[in-house]
DNA sequence: CTGAAAGCGCTTACAG
DNA sequence: CTGAAAGCGCTTACAG
């Protein structure tokens, strides 16, 4: 690497350091001779100031970090793309980084980006307020929860309310026939995975269907568990006619094990899946989601970090959920539940 | 933010900031009471290094970027996934930017990564070798290109030969009777973009199909542009009976319109998309895919930059794709071409 | 408007 | 093994 300085920039153009330094940060104080000079020996040398060097001195970094609980999840790829494009109108940029659901990841990102000092965090965090989720909270960084929360944090935040979806959703398998609903839990480490399980339970409980706890597989919110959570089901004395899985990539897993089994979704066995990813409207049947909105996720979101960063408490939101009817939930198959030759 | 610094954990442990500095960094050079009393105040204080600091003293930030064009692009969510993990293994931090497709935004995290001096960049590229990709080369940072490269630039890369899978497709739609294929084209301005088209020009050609040129839609990779592009090929007076698209993307957005305008893929027009993503083959009916293996090109990817930073220079890699035939790609519906009643 | 100087938080020869 | 000192590339009061 070929490092190019401001001193190398200074001395083609004859003034100081200081001049040139202010000539480049767009300080009012200084000649047009000077400026001109200066912006042409930076351009004639492709100057770029050294990032590390400057935030050494300056308080900010104009830049936030985002930390994605799984980056292959499309609802958590359209948030990055959303966030990104809200900061980078905001003049920042994004500094991405995935956790892949592992807390040991989690931290280590987290580390990088407090020790880049970064102007804020957007994070979906992971597991408790152990780790880094409390370094980040001690040195008072600036930092907003996204999807997810953290137990007994008092950090603003954004999320949405899965219970109305998630009872929604239930009630209309309930009101379709379904009595036996087999659900694809996320992690209990993450406060998504937890929610949504407890809106199941109530919802459940509330209008009289099966509580049998076999009906509830605990998945990771990544595709292999959707997949081994449909096995699982299904291996039932009495397997569920109707399945409602906590995430998009669970439900991808349910549906290629679905498929594989020879069940026909919608027919033979009826699927909802939480998160609305573009492409399930494409699938044939189309599937029944319970849809939330990342693009006002992910636009809120930065606007509550702007406002931490410019020493503002924003208050908590709350998004709303809702289930949209597709075909994928329909009555159980007549002679339900699913008998032998089928599994 | 709380600062605390070195000096900070010197003054507790009552050492010298140089031996606390040593200890910090795994200096043998400190005696077993120094190591003690600088952990344990470290511990005490939640120090940590100041990243910008260190790396304005040691010539390696232990860090790459990767910039992707589109994170939304489920290809490119699965390579970040994949770089980011090989990257980690080798215990290197990976800063994620996202391009977007747009070659200012490209400038900018490029920019971005360059000032806060990563070690290495993997990028997907957009454009000629104008803006800062240039910088790049000329600042000799260790660069490799991923799924694209630029013409002229002397990068290592590892790229996909996209010839031989887009020769199976179209002479796979050939063999079973296609004569004019749709093609939507990646933009002009990548190189999968540029390769992909003259694959598929030179395939039609040599296999005596229609060259007809209104049979090909210049689409950005991105969904929109997909459904814009069937649009656009069943307006013709001759419509096409078989299509091909250049990326998933666009591929997902031509059959969301081909749902909408109530052609049933794979009986009333075939398709087939280049990138095999998880779930196309759970559409009903699957869909056929032009395949390439984004893992093999992240871990390859990874290890060439590392090879670069290392001071050497890799050779570049091509990896292979090939057709994998599945149920969209089957024979025209008779009485083809599409009567107006489809369209 | 400009330059010399101090300092941001680290690391690392240099002496001892 | 340890400390004082220089220096990485910038920015910014301080004088002028």
């Amino acid at each position: 690497m070929v490092a190019i300085t401001i001193k190398d920039v200074a001395a083609l153009a004859g003034v100081s350091v200081a001049t040139a330094s202010r000539v480049l940060s767009g300080s009012p104080a200084t000649s047009p001779e000077a400026r001109a000079s200066v912006v042409t020996a930076a351009a004639q040398l492709d100057y770029r100031p050294n990032a590390q060097a400057r935030a050494l001195r300056r308080t900010h970094t104009e830049s936030i970090g985002l930390l994605v609980s799984d980056v292959r999840n499309p609802f958590f790829a359209d948030l990055a793309h959303t966030v990104e494009q809200a900061a980078l109108a905001a003049g920042y940029v994004t500094l991405l980084g995935n956790a892949n659901e592992r807390k040991e990841q989690q931290d280590r990102y987290l580390e990088t980006l407090i020790s880049r000092r970064v102007d804020g965090i957007v994070v979906a965090p992971l597991g408790d307020g152990s780790g880094s989720i409390r370094s980040l909270i001690k040195r008072r960084i600036p930092t907003v929860f996204v999807d997810r929360t953290v137990d007994g944090l008092d950090v603003p935040s954004v999320t949405t309310d899965s219970e109305t979806g998630i009872r929604q959703a239930v009630a209309h398998l309930a009101a379709v026939g379904h009595t036996r609903i087999g659900y694809i839990s996320g992690p209990q480490a993450t406060s998504t995975g937890r929610d949504r399980f407890a809106a199941f339970t109530r919802a459940v409980a509330d209008l009289g269907l099966s509580q049998d706890p076999e009906l509830v597989y605990f998945g990771d919110f990544q595709a292999a568990s959707g997949s081994l959570g449909v096995h699982a089901l299904l291996e039932l004395r009495r397997p569920p006619t109707a399945l409602l899985a906590a995430d998009s990539p669970m439900a991808v897993g349910a549906i290629a094990i679905l498929h594989k089994r020879g069940l026909r979704i919608g027919r033979d066995i009826a699927l909802i899946a939480f998160d609305d990813i573009e492409w399930f409207a494409l699938l044939d049947p189309a599937l029944s989601v319970i849809s939330h909105s990342v693009e006002d996720m992910g636009r809120i979101a930065v606007k509550m970090l702007l406002e931490v960063i410019g020493g503002g408490s924003p208050e908590s939101v709350v998004l709303p959920s809702e289930l949209l009817i597709r075909e994928s939930s329909s009555a159980p198959a007549p002679g339900a539940p699913i008998s032998p030759e089928f599994v």
